[in-house]
DNA sequence: CTGAAAGCGCTAACAC
DNA sequence: GTGTTAGCGCTTTCAG
């Protein structure tokens, strides 16, 4: 294995001009810097990462918890690793993957060993157990999602509460004037991240402001619990002409049940779904659709992190705006 | 920060005989065993994982290298990783997420940094640029998939011929006696992994052993094309019972397209995939799949490279038996 | 602008 | 069964 001495001695110079060379942190003359670079090239020398950890206490790894909890969207949560994975490493990082089954311990295990030195926490609950150890933690971390009381931390997620009124408010500009929510599975406005909340909030001020007839209806992830809500819908509310989707695995089969009760979307009907993107296009029916911004997020996160890492402040608060993508399944009310 | 000096100090014992009760790798007394162990606990000692690195040249993390290509399945990839994570920590090992994108630049940075000790590369092209690196490399790695020539590498994936060959048998026992594949794009056939033309042996060897007759469709990843599909086998092949379908998105299409023309599924068809699990059962009827057992490749490609990290060596070619769950779209043929 | 040298915290001979 | 100690390869004062 070559080491900085070899490069150093290849060089004609000292180890600590060619570790200041590699690390910028102060002046190197112009030849030197070319001999050293050269040397570097001729001999394919890397810089052992454990011995660069030790010496500087820096490993230049981040952490990345990804949730395994059932009903989260698979391909939504790959995007955002991808993106960390990708952003990391514009910053010189690599990542480091836990996944939540270590929970607190696995949190404690890599921050104590010194083996990254900030970290990602995807798939906050309300009142996550890991909240008190992130915040006492001695190194940096940025959670994606909102925990009830982000005093203290750094979060970052798309606003869902601006998500539902922007659905509101392309509905209303439509002209639609008695809207509906079908939202989440009833046990995920009590528990889990409050997302689902933040978009019922956002919904209902948002018709309110607009003077529109609005109601709210979780439903179960069930094609079943989908066809019930559209029954349930038409019959205590003849005059809707417009619904709001936030539940992924339903979206088709509402719209089925809806088409299946005689109403054409969007002839009749007008569906906006908060959803990925993939999910809004392949439907039978495109959906106009607000996406989680996955790239943003996880790009987001990490300069965040970094920010921290260079000793400056996060603000506990970032809400990256919803973004509407208007397709086939909206038009102004007949 | 605590360290190992600090421990020895306190259990009035050398910073050797901590760093020994830790590894295991030389006897210790019970009685100072306890002793050291209080003190870990009381001082609240983590090793420091850069030091550990640099003194005994193992970083106890290996690299995971996740595709990105269009047309794989996220969720499996997704289980992969998940299964790659949780082995790895049951042998004590963290697992350092790169991408595709950093192609042979990331596997080599973070082997000749020693930031990790091994590698695993999932999503191998039939002729993968990597692999003259990865053989090279001084670090042992091990491919989840196969290339063209497996010969000085570690392999290991599901046995698609006999996957291929499974589907084969059971329609044969349940009586059918013409039966077709309908496969992935064309392309696929040409570059990609290899594993859809294996699929094809088995499909075609099965057949032929036991006397039934036979075809092979290639199929593009659309409704439209699923649609060709099912027309063209009807008009050429009008005895048709069984169908084997390799090709996930055109799934249901497919079904939908047979049952449009009139065919019944099961009744009239048997369909039997390879696919995953989710996908079978989600579909209109529950379909007789064989699944990727990500979980078990996952342990699998761990268990190889600790393996070959103990200093043993592993097989060329590890192969997973596949496993058919029958589901409701197959019976005995009318 | 460059060098010398003292660690960073741990492991693994080597000694007993 | 335990202790002593010499590194592992790099960064970073301190000195010039």
């Amino acid at each position: 294995m070559v080491k900085i001495t070899d490069v150093a001695r290849h060089a004609g110079v000292s180890p600590s001009t060619v570790s200041y060379a590699l690390s910028g942190k102060r002046p190197i003359s112009e030849e030197t810097r070319r001999r050293i670079e050269a040397s570097i090239l001729q001999l394919g020398y890397s810089p052992h990462a454990g011995a660069r950890a030790l010496a500087s206490s820096r490993s230049n790894v981040l952490a990345l918890v990804i949730p395994l909890r059932a009903g989260i969207h698979v391909p939504v949560v790959m995007q955002f690793a991808v993106s960390v994975v990708t952003s990391a490493r514009q910053h010189d990082h690599d990542v480091l993957l836990l996944t939540q089954e270590e929970g607190e311990a696995g949190l404690r295990r890599v921050a104590d060993t010194a083996l990254v030195d900030a970290l990602i926490v995807m798939d906050l609950q309300l009142h996550d157990a890991r909240l008190p150890l992130l915040r006492a933690l001695d190194r940096p971390s940025v959670l994606i999602g909102f925990p009830q009381e982000p005093e203290g931390l750094t979060c970052i997620d798309l606003d869902f509460r601006a998500a539902g009124e922007l659905c509101v408010e392309h509905l209303a500009g439509l002209g639609h004037r008695v809207i509906g929510l079908v939202g989440s599975p009833p046990e995920v406005y009590v528990r889990e991240t409050g997302f689902a909340q933040r978009v019922v909030q956002g919904f209902t001020a948002a018709a309110d402001r607009n003077g529109l007839s609005s109601s709210v209806h979780p439903c179960e992830s069930t094609p079943a619990a989908a066809r019930q809500v559209a029954e349930q819908l038409l019959r205590e509310r003849p005059a809707l002409t417009g619904v709001v989707v936030h539940n992924e695995p339903i979206l088709e089969p509402l719209i089925d049940a809806f088409e299946g009760l005689g109403l054409r979307v969007p002839r009749d009907l007008s569906v906006t779904a908060i959803c990925p993107d993939e999910l809004a296009e392949r439907a039978r029916v495109p959906v106009t659709s607000i996406a989680i911004p996955a790239a943003e997020v996880g790009a987001g996160a990490v300069d965040l992190l970094m920010k921290k890492l260079g000793g400056g402040a996060a603000p506990e608060v970032t809400l990256l705006s919803p973004r509407l993508t208007v397709r086939a399944s909206t038009m102004p009310r007949p």
